[in-house]
DNA sequence: TCTTACATTGTAATTCTTATAAATTATTTT
DNA sequence: AAAATAATTTATAAGAATTACAATGTAAGA
């Protein structure tokens, strides 16, 4: 189950100035217990039902919050909109280029290009993102026929 | 010079059936002369000297066409506009948190990562990106004292 | 309890990007 | 070379995603 890692997550913002309210409490719940990467609308659709009167700017707020203490991370592509994933284990995503579809994988962290980055260009790295773009399975035998 | 660079782009696009025009030449021109990644914007006001009627959409649209045929990239971060940058040689970008500067640096090709996505997921990967961020020497410095 | 600081809500505003239609320019056909 | 066709540009309007703002609400500390 992901509850560990929310209550990890809930334990760091403790830490933090940063109050818990029901609101935030269902978005990291929504997206801790989400397998895919929501948007701001989707979570805000999905936590509908729960707080009627839930506003959007509630949803973008409260990402920029998990994302500042470092819980959440905002996945951007070309089009459409953001999308937010939790920070959980070192993963990555395979992305499909015709539907969109977003599958984890994992792989050992790239340090070696982290350091590399470092030496050649002086800045003081911290972090990376690195996703591979292909055609999942499902739509590659659409196209086959 | 990059003008080697430009003229093959030019050629990659005559053999499609885009048509090369002034706005067209300038846009990819400048593209292939800056060292940085501009905006659509940024490109925009900088053309706006020698076309001062081109519009906003011919910077869209083209950047588009040059996107579709390949020999440009489109590069999204969390907020701000879209940037873009030529394909020219296989590199990776390093971005700074504080201001946002893009310096380039080459890495080997990460095809090991491609691979192992592929086995893993069942997808047909095709390109992968990656950017690594951290902090340039400029903002170091700043935050220093 | 009172005060202060942080959160939420609703709405308006902003920003980036795309769609559309008319006018213009480039290519192809005759 | 002129006419016909196709692609492009332009200007503006529309759209979508995100943020700003002011008012209200809620929690924590003195």
């Amino acid at each position: 189950m992901a509850n560990e890692q929310l209550q990890e997550a809930i334990d760091a913002l403790k830490s933090t100035k940063v109050r818990m309210t029901p609101q935030r409490h269902a978005i990291l719940e929504y997206l801790y217990n989400s397998m895919s990467h929501p948007t701001a609308d989707e979570i805000y659709k999905a936590l509908e039902g729960k707080f009627p009167n839930m506003s959007v700017a509630t949803v973008y707020n409260n990402l920029r919050v998990f994302k500042d203490v470092g819980i959440v991370k905002e996945l951007t592509y070309g089009d459409s909109s953001s999308r937010f994933d939790c920070v959980t284990t070192e993963h990555y995503h395979v992305i499909c280029s015709d539907c969109g579809k977003i599958v984890d994988f994992h792989y050992p962290g790239l340090n070696e290009v982290e350091t590399l980055a470092e030496h050649v260009t002086g800045f003081k790295v911290d972090n990376h993102r690195m996703e591979v773009y292909g055609t999942c399975p499902d739509c590659s035998q659409q196209t086959q026929h």
